[in-house]
DNA sequence: ACTGACTTTCCTGATT
DNA sequence: AAATCAGGAAAGTCAG
């Protein structure tokens, strides 16, 4: 069974710089976040600087916040644009939002102005913030939820990357409004309940990973299951399943070419996942 | 209670 | 021939 798979690619997707970029590639050092892990939106570090010193990653983690918190649409939001720090956010004009990240540009815009001038209690309200949000976009269209978009849509985001991608903005735990706490999207590693979420982040976790998965190409989101046992044992802790064996997760595995989180490639290769699946 | 999305389980047939 | 892969069918699970 080894093998088998799976190589699965992440589609490319033109809204993504890469989106197989991991957070680790854009940040480059583990200094970017330490910690980050198990990191909510109530103790993220950037609800306590102004925008205006927040790092690449704070921006990220408010990118990741805001994805989660709003359910805008990741697929629409260029990454790759928000690898800036702050000041450079706070320097963008309306239009440079809408142009990195469409429609969801306007709500981004729009929050980041609001913290600029309200401060962080705009978020301490969260229908309230919503409403806020509604009323300044009426004619916006609502973001699909985050997680069917990364479902539906080939791409990882980093942090997402995978399913190939299909993980963006999902790799962080933002949750600092109250009772965010039980709202798992996210990084917060292999907490994901589906697949494709655990598939994505054991990719994106080499601690985790073990030599699990292997990537083959990751440029075009190919992947191999090296332990196909492993994984199964793995994916069976996950779901509080003793019976799951390497057969049944590879046939979930096969149902995601169906939905196109994963796209199968040549049988000698590996899996390839969506772009949407892949980390951002 | 209903529904839909997703996963699990079982199975058969094809391929290696 | 055995192992592995592919995919249909149906049941189970869970959240909304």
């Amino acid at each position: 069974m080894l093998d088998s798979v799976t190589h699965s690619t992440f589609l490319p997707n033109t809204s993504f710089c890469d989106p197989l970029m991991s957070w680790t590639d854009l940040f480059g050092t583990e200094e970017y976040y330490p910690g980050f892990e198990h990191q909510t939106a109530c103790d993220s570090y950037w609800t306590s600087v102004p925008p205006e010193y927040w790092t690449k990653r704070h921006v990220w983690e408010w990118l990741q916040f805001c994805c989660d918190q709003y359910k805008l649409d990741a697929n629409s939001i260029s990454f790759c644009h928000f690898n800036i720090s702050g000041l450079q956010l706070c320097s963008m004009s309306q239009e440079e939002f809408v142009d990195a990240a469409g429609i969801c540009g306007e709500y981004l815009y729009f929050i980041l102005q609001n913290i600029r001038t309200q401060g962080y209690s705009f978020f301490n309200d969260a229908d309230e913030t919503k409403a806020s949000i509604k009323d300044y976009s009426q004619n916006v269209r609502t973001g699909r939820d985050l997680r069917d978009h990364l479902v539906q849509a080939p791409y990882f985001t980093d942090e997402e990357t995978e399913v190939q991608r299909a993980a963006d903005s999902s790799c962080l735990k933002i949750g600092s409004l109250k009772n965010q706490e039980s709202h798992n999207h996210g990084r917060s590693s292999l907490q994901s309940s589906h697949l494709w979420e655990f598939v994505r982040d054991l990719l994106l976790s080499p601690e985790e990973n073990c030599g699990i998965l292997e990537w083959e190409d990751r440029e075009q989101g190919i992947f191999r299951v090296v332990k196909s046992e492993a994984l199964a044992k793995m994916w069976g802790q996950r779901k509080k399943n003793d019976r799951m064996t390497y057969e049944k997760l590879s046939r979930a595995l096969r149902y995601y070419y169906k939905t196109g989180i994963l796209e199968r490639v040549d049988r000698r290769l590996p899996t390839v996942l969506h772009d949407s699946h892949k980390a951002i």
